[in-house]
RNA sequence: GGGGCAUUAGCUCAGCCGGUAGAGCAUCUGCCUUUUAAGCAGAGGGUCGAAGGUUCGAAUCCUUCAUGCCUCACCA
């Protein structure tokens, strides 16, 4: 116990607390320090403060001192505010406190009068300043601080205390997911929540992460999408549907990817593929207007306008325009492998249309997009939840939409058929069969569900946390996740 | 999982061809009543990521491991 106590807190954690204590100084008091003013509010409006007494909180993060006066500067509300004290304006005691106990790191609340310095800093000249909470560790280096990017993930705490820039990325996709509720609120949507964990994971291709219920003694998995649940909710009458949270896909970890994600997706009944590019457009302008004010942002030494409308390619167009082949002859297995070995590409995954489509897509077309596109009509068996073209198409109504290279949205003109549903099911589970542990499982409740008839519906799906990397300029999806997945350490 | 790079004081980083471990910030002690990366004078602070190996001698060279980043592959 006492070992583990001085590794936690130092030698020196005693002395400390009875040094307080000897000035009548608690290092946690029972002081919640109400009734505030806002640093934020006093620097915006310094000409109805001025003069005034105020009472303001927050973090100490620098420290100037001068003898008998000095300066510091405070951090509160996310707003730096600077506080000056001197000898002859506050108590003996007050002055040592400010002075002597309480140091950078420390929280303190102060109450003084509002002014600016010569060189016209808005400031606080402290009357009485109290302790409210004491900092044990020191802050990192107040001009670099962290530049190491793990403990900046791990101790993300002191990455958004140091750093402005990180703060407002993070305030950033605060406002991007606002902009997108409250848009799809405005165009009547209703916001629904539904499972994570689900005893049938489905609507995506991709694999799960699988975790036990000990009660009902069964396996469950984390969701990979929540598709197929809000599909049901359409069945069920609520016709326009949306929900933004979490889902979970055990793969790789990359600069795109985090096994943990924020994912947009809504429906509407009597919608199609073309009404989900229309919604797209919506929420992309609401972003611009709310989120952005303006049109442009840099993303990867690009200059991208986000501001609808965006362009429209078939797939189709799109494979003859940026890699000069055609997506129909990519069927056969003699041209495909002339094709790649034209292109000097590899695939590693066994031959077959689906496969061979997807890798000419991401590697020959996707990178080309850096203006927003959406890239329409798909192959069927890359999309076996979504509508054919017709009866007996190869095709089927779907678009992704690509920014920057970047996968942000999927769409399509959801298949309401059940036979046809059945037979795709069948198709994956043949699929899986063979070792494709990505195909989607067979799930027969969601068929049991599409009998009672899904009516014409569109849905759509926004990879959000690429959105807030897109318009926060950030190229890496770990600096837009407050705490990306690392893996597991005992110390930090 | 494959390949490349990195790990030195609390933080940011130097440390050349192997020869007793360095700076700035932070901390501590003085001085300083409008500074803002405040300043001046002084002090303390290190198992050089871990374990082996080569060597008279290793932060430095070699091997293995750990962690992170980048890159490649797949889902948004």
């Amino acid at each position: 116990m006492s070992e583990k106590r001085k590794e936690l807190f130092g030698p020196e954690i005693d002395s400390l607390i009875k040094e307080l204590e000897d000035h009548k100084t608690e290092a946690y008091p029972l002081i919640h320090f109400n009734d505030r003013d806002s640093a934020d509010d006093i620097k915006s409006n310094f000409e109805q403060f001025e003069g005034k007494k105020v009472r303001v909180a927050g973090r100490l993060i620098t420290k100037r001192l001068h003898g008998k006066a000095g300066f510091a500067t405070m951090l509160s509300g996310g707003v730096k505010l600077q506080i000056y004290y001197r000898k002859d304006a506050m108590s003996e005691e007050a002055f040592h406190r400010v002075k002597k106990l309480i140091s950078v790191g420390d929280i303190l609340g102060v109450e003084g009068t509002v002014f600016k310095t010569r060189t016209e800093e808005i400031t606080v000249e402290v009357q009485d300043a109290v302790l409210l909470s004491k900092a044990l560790s020191p802050l990192p280096e107040k001009w670099h601080g962290i530049e190491n990017v793990e403990v900046r993930y791990r101790q993300r705490y002191l990455d958004l205390l140091m750093h402005e820039d990180v703060r407002n990325v993070f305030y950033q996709r605060f406002k991007i997911i606002k902009a997108i509720r409250d848009v799809l609120i405005a165009e009547g949507y209703m916001e629904v929540e539904t499972p994570t964990l689900q005893d049938i994971y489905g609507g995506a291709l991709a694999k799960p992460f699988v975790t036990f219920h000990n009660a009902l003694d069964q396996e469950l998995f984390l969701r990979i999408a929540p598709e197929l649940y809000l599909k049901r909710l359409i069945i069920g009458g609520l016709e326009k549907v949306f929900e933004i949270g979490k889902a979970f896909r055990n793969e790789g970890i990359s600069l795109q990817h985090n096994p943990e994600f924020t994912i947009m997706e809504l429906y509407e009944a009597y919608g199609n593929y073309k009404t989900m590019m229309s919604i797209t457009e919506k929420i992309f302008d609401a972003i611009c207007t709310h989120a952005l004010n303006g049109n442009e942002v840099q993303f990867k030494g690009h200059t991208i306008n986000c501001r609808p409308p965006f362009k429209k390619m078939t797939l189709e167009e799109a494979f003859q325009h940026y890699a000069s082949v055609d997506i129909h002859q990519l069927c056969h297995q003699e041209y495909t492998r002339e094709y790649l070995c034209k292109e000097e590409m590899r695939m590693d995954k066994p031959f077959s249309w689906a496969n061979a489509v997807d890798e000419v897509l991401k590697k020959k077309v996707e990178p080309h997009l850096i203006q927003p596109t959406f890239l329409y009509d798909y192959p069927l068996p890359l999309s076996p939840l979504a509508k054919k073209k017709s009866r007996d198409s190869q095709w089927v109504e779907r678009f992704q939409l690509v920014v920057g290279g970047l996968e942000v949205g999927n769409a399509f003109t959801e298949l309401n058929d059940p036979v046809d549903q059945y037979e795709r099911f069948t198709g994956q589970e043949e699929a899986r069969s063979k070792g494709d542990d990505e195909a989607h499982t067979f799930d027969q409740a969601y068929i049991e569900a599409m009998k009672f008839g899904l009516p014409p519906t569109g849905g759509l799906g926004l990879g959000i946390d690429r959105i807030v990397m897109l318009f926060t300029g950030e190229e890496s999806i770990r600096e837009v996740l407050l705490f990306p997945q690392l893996r597991k350490r005992e110390d930090i």
